[in-house]
DNA sequence: GCGACAG
DNA sequence: ATCTTGTCGC
C-alpha cells in the first residue's frame, strides 16, 4: 500500500516530543461511515538482545474466516532506543517498511501498544495509524498511564481507562484467567468501535485479538530465520 | 526528590 | 522487547 511521508523519524527527544504535541490534533476519533471491516490487520515488532535489528511483520486477516491474505515481513537497523512515551520512534518504521509491501485492502489494524492513552495523546496507534490513514487501534498488554476500577472474570467485561477525569481507553478482559488488554483509540475511530473490533477478534481462547496475535508469530518466526541463516 | 514507566 | 525450565492450573 502507498503510504504518505509525514516526516522524518531520528529526531532527539525533545524535537520527537513536539512532533507529538503538534500531529495529536491531527488525529481524527470519528469512524468512518458505513465501517464494516472485513480485512483487518495485525502488527508487531521484535528485537533480539544485543542485536542492532529490529524485526518487523504485519499480518492481514479476513473476518469472515480468520484466514490470512497475506504477510509482510522486514528488519532495519535499530536508530531509536526503547524510551517510555516514544515507542513509535523505535518501532513505525520498521512497521511501515511492512506496510509498504502490503498489497491487499486494509479496512483496519491492531498495534502493541498504546494509542490515545499517552501522556500527549498521541501513541503508536495514533502515529502509525495517521502515516496510514486507516482505521487503527492500540492494544497493549500492560498500563503505561491512566486508572481504573476492577475488570470482571468473564471476557468482554471492562472497566474505564482514565487519566483525572478524561476517558483514555478500556481495559478489556478478551480471555478467562488472563490478565485485560488495555485498548485505546489509533486514528479514525471512536472508542466503542475500537472496542467491539478487539472482541470480535478475539476467540476466547487467546488474549491478543487474532491478527496481533498472528503478527506476533510471524515476526518471531521470521527473526529466528534471519538469525539462524 | 521519589516512584512509575507501552515495547 | 529479551533472557529462560520447570511448573502450577484449567
Amino acid at each position: 500500500m502507498r503510504i504518505r511521508n509525514l516526516h522524518r523519524w531520528n529526531l532527539s527527544i525533545p524535537a520527537a516530543k513536539a512532533l507529538q504535541s503538534r500531529l495529536a490534533p491531527r488525529v481524527s476519533a470519528k469512524t468512518p461511515r458505513g465501517f464494516a471491516p472485513r480485512f483487518v490487520a495485525g502488527a508487531d515488532m521484535s528485537h533480539q538482545r544485543g542485536s542492532q535489528w529490529l524485526y518487523g511483520a504485519v499480518v492481514v486477516l479476513d473476518l469472515k474466516d480468520f484466514s490470512v491474505i497475506e504477510t509482510a515481513c522486514a528488519r532495519r537497523r535499530m536508530t531509536f532506543p526503547y524510551v517510555p512515551g516514544y515507542l513509535s520512534f523505535r518501532e513505525a518504521p520498521v512497521l511501515l517498511d511492512c506496510f509498504r509491501k502490503i498489497r491487499s485492502r486494509i479496512d483496519a489494524a491492531f498495534f502493541d501498544g498504546q494509542g490515545y492513552a499517552h501522556p500527549r495523546r498521541f501513541g503508536l496507534a495514533c502515529h502509525v495509524g495517521l502515516w496510514l490513514g486507516v482505521p487503527s487501534v492500540g492494544c497493549a498488554k500492560s498500563r503505561f498511564i491512566g486508572a481504573h476500577g476492577e475488570v470482571g472474570e468473564k471476557p468482554g467485561a471492562r472497566a474505564a481507562l482514565k487519566d483525572g477525569r478524561e476517558r483514555i481507553g478500556t481495559v478489556l478482559r478478551t480471555r478467562a484467567g488472563s490478565k485485560p488488554l488495555y485498548v485505546s483509540v489509533g486514528n479514525a475511530i471512536a472508542l466503542k468501535d475500537a472496542e467491539a473490533l478487539v472482541l470480535r477478534c478475539c476467540d476466547g481462547k487467546h488474549r491478543l485479538p487474532e491478527p496481533a496475535r498472528r503478527a506476533h508469530e510471524a515476526v518471531n518466526a521470521y527473526r529466528r530465520s534471519k538469525e539462524n541463516f
